[in-house]
DNA sequence: TCGTTGACTATTT
DNA sequence: GAAATAGCCAACG
């Protein structure tokens, strides 16, 4: 590995996270441009995927990261829908029905991203 | 070092 | 409008 020191792009990802306000949502390509276009939608999606439940040892440098501080069911993609999930273990339904208890309503199967998608951190909307 | 894969997006067919 | 293709970056074997 050549990549996991404490600074990597992943942290980047986080960090910005973890600053969505509840009720709104986040897409991966609206990450990618907030990093710079350090990492593409799909590298934001990467970061989402090792975001460790709860400190393993992927980032024990930076514990800090896990499914309990950022609210990573608040990123969906570019279609307002969550993410694909392949994994059984982590089906979308659980997501959306997260995104619903934050106030996130979602219409059929996507949210409107016209509505609730965060304008960004240091962009604020009122 | 190379090849494959994956929680993506945009473009083309 | 749906399916296929290309571009993208990082991790894993």
């Amino acid at each position: 590995m050549t990549t996991q020191k404490g600074n990597s792009v992943f942290f980047m990802v986080y960090e910005i996270v973890m600053q969505i306000p509840k009720g709104k949502v986040f897409t991966y390509g609206a990450i990618s441009k907030l990093i710079n276009g350090r990492l593409s939608a799909q590298g934001v999606g990467w970061a989402l995927n090792a975001l460790p439940e709860r400190p393993k040892k992927l980032s024990d440098d930076s514990p800090k990261f896990h499914s309990g501080n950022v609210p990573w069911h608040r990123v969906i993609n570019a279609k307002g829908q969550t993410s694909t999930s392949k994994r059984p273990d982590m089906p979308e339904d659980r997501q959306r029905r997260m995104l619903e208890s934050e106030g996130v309503i979602f219409s059929a199967d996507a949210v409107d991203l016209d509505k609730y998608l965060w304008t960004g951190p240091r962009a604020k909307r009122s």
